[in-house]
DNA sequence: GCTCAATTATGACGCGCGTCATATTTCAAC
DNA sequence: GTTGAAATATGACGCGCGTCATAATTGAGC
């Protein structure tokens, strides 16, 4: 497998982002950081920073995505929401708590570039759709496992938003506190309801 | 009651921080948008853009501590809840969906300024152990109002925990997709959740 | 080994930023 | 009214940003 200049600055754009937010990521502090041509940025992202985010996002969602409807279909819901909360722990560790959800960053803080007028709120609409829609494919993952083990479908639906906007903002705390221990009180509480309710279905 | 200068700094650093994070948010911005004096920045907060951002940061925590604390001794825990709720949820609607949790947006957007260095990363630390306080505070609001209920202080730690951090994940999600229908889902659930919590003590 | 397109190198550009120095205005206290 | 500190006005500064134009380099296909 080789990963090209390009990948290497989706990536590296995604990582810094996920530390800092969009607007403290530099076009700069890419290629410093991913070691990667500085002359290259044009001619791999030839729209710009824009392209280069909306490229992160993608990236990060089906970073995410892949291996958590791997996990939801091979260990069920519960070892799946393990799987879940699992990296996210694995990645704040690694990081020193440094690094968290670049989708969440993009949501949080608003890409302000380019001129303003229409194209600056238009700009800005197409980033926060991409967001909301990786969430929202996050939420189905969750949602159609918890269906396929007996939920009701509005209960599902209730249940994975609140799993996934709980850990977005658990993860998003842990960084502030540098510690885990928010993460550890938010899975037990989770893993109690999603148990609960799938009980409830069965006994 | 006199609004000054300074509280009007203030107060519009917080919107304009809660709507596009720290680093999108600039001094110029936030005169414009409290039609202040610009010349009054280095007099009102002589060490500049960081600590206008501190004193923000723990504005928006009183304004939502204190109502909230209110809310929990007179309506108990329940009460409290859909009234922390539906403050999210005015904010949310009265902005057209714009404005957020600056709290959250000093824990994902890192504010990158002054000389790099040490000085940066205690200034940093400096920002995100003070949101770390913030959010410390809610929690142990709601930790007070879940004990005097009769839960445990181990799962009314962890409860409390669930609640901040799943509204404040939603309420940026709710921002990514423009609707607070992530709101009302994790409402109901959190409603749900804590009333069985309740129920289990006195039952 | 030549060709030509893909890729990388380099430096410049205009802009908005945070900050600061200095001048001016305001206005309560005497 | 005068005084003096608090508050505001104004313009400049250096810096890093995103972007672009142009040149140099690479490397696969023939």
């Amino acid at each position: 497998m080789t990963t090209t200049t390009r990948d290497k600055m989706i990536a590296g754009a995604a990582d810094l982002m996920s530390r800092r937010g969009v607007n403290a990521t530099s076009m700069r502090d890419i290629v410093r950081h991913t070691a990667t041509p500085r002359g290259s940025i044009s001619h791999h992202f030839p729209e710009g920073k824009r392209q280069l985010i909306t490229e992160a996002v993608t990236f990060a969602g089906k970073q995410v995505s892949i291996p958590l409807e791997k996990a939801m279909n091979e260990r069920g819901v519960i070892g799946g929401l393990r799987a879940f909360v699992a990296s996210w722990r694995r990645r704040l560790e690694a990081t020193g708590f440094e690094a968290g959800c670049p989708v969440l960053a993009v949501a949080v803080d608003r890409y302000v570039g380019e001129a303003s007028d229409k194209d600056d709120e238009t700009a800005q609409q197409h980033l926060l759709h991409l967001a909301d829609g990786v969430f929202a494919d996050w939420r189905q993952i969750m949602r159609a496992a918890l269906q396929r083990e007996g939920l009701a479908a509005e209960r599902a639906e209730r249940l994975a938003t609140l799993v996934v906007a709980s850990i977005e903002g658990t993860v998003a705390m842990c960084r502030a506190s540098r510690s885990a221990d928010a993460l550890d009180q938010v899975q037990e509480e989770l893993e109690t309801i999603l148990s609960d309710a799938l009980a409830r279905t069965t006994g």
